[in-house]
DNA sequence: AACCAAAATTATAATCAATACAAAGCCTAA
DNA sequence: TTAGGCTTTGTATTGATTATAATTTTGGTT
């Protein structure tokens, strides 16, 4: 996505299109991988020195405000961001650590019980081993299964 | 559940049966509201004037921990804790506040992407308007439906 | 192009849930 | 009963996030 289109896509949310964040905007679309603003912000300094933590929480605040990215809290003490704010499941991997995508469309999910309920967010995490943990425990071996990993 | 009860509970988890850890384990029964530990500590302070703030975070990390509650972490900045361990949902009303638990058994929830993953814990909760806020917004009328609010 | 008001950025201070630590209290087993 | 270990307690500390105020940038208007 080119500098224009972000540009184009914060001004469509009603955002001024700011150096700081068409370039935070730009950093989430590039590496996919839930950071946190402290991640966000040590990455981001190294090539503009004059950013603030502030901005990165500012920021980060304001795309979420206007769905441009949605907050991930897992069960730690910091927020992740992600900007894809499709409906999907992260696993956490309690071995390696590795946060994972996993689908959660419509036809997956039939809840009962919340009859006249609107809902506005679904969050849903799983915590456990993932297929890579769980085969080098049982085959006492690790190595890549070649599937892209995210985190 | 009588206090014998929760000792032999406690101590079938490796846990010794202690005077705070009975007495939270207790509060915890009879107040199914997904507290938090300020919430507790408050609560419980008034007749055990000695407790220890730190004594409710230890204790519940402990049961936490050998499977005794588990721990809700919604987005704000605090977790909470149910008693309940069961495998369920939670949605928040955005309105009111409340903290519905609702069902999430398996024949409604059919994942597919985590082939071999193995699933130790689920966190699902869900975030909008209820049913009771929402008809308050279309009736311009509150009032209760009579079910009960939990939280 | 210069100006102005509103919005954004920055740096610092403050907040607050959670943890670390160490001293004191209490269980349990020999 | 006595010793050693777990628990509790109070205080200090950590660390993510927010509040605040000064400065800078942005976008619209002459």
């Amino acid at each position: 996505m080119q500098i224009r289109e972000i540009s184009q896509q914060l001004q469509r949310c009603g955002l001024r299109a700011s150096h700081q964040r068409i370039l935070i905007y730009g950093y989430l679309l590039n590496h996919r991988t839930h950071p946190t603003v402290d991640t966000i912000y040590c990455e981001m300094s190294k090539t503009l020195p004059s950013l603030s933590r502030t901005t990165v929480y500012n920021t980060l605040k304001a795309f979420a405000s206007h769905g441009l990215v949605s907050t991930i809290t897992i069960e730690e003490n910091e927020n992740r961001y992600d900007i894809d704010t499709s409906d999907h499941g992260h696993f956490k991997c309690s071995s390696c650590g590795h946060l994972y995508d996993f689908d959660v469309s419509d036809e997956n999910l039939h809840i009962t019980g919340l009859n006249g309920f609107t809902t506005e967010q679904r969050h849903i995490y799983f915590r456990g081993t993932c297929d890579r943990c769980t085969g080098a425990e049982l085959q006492s071996k690790g190595g890549s299964n070649g599937r892209a990993v995210v985190q």
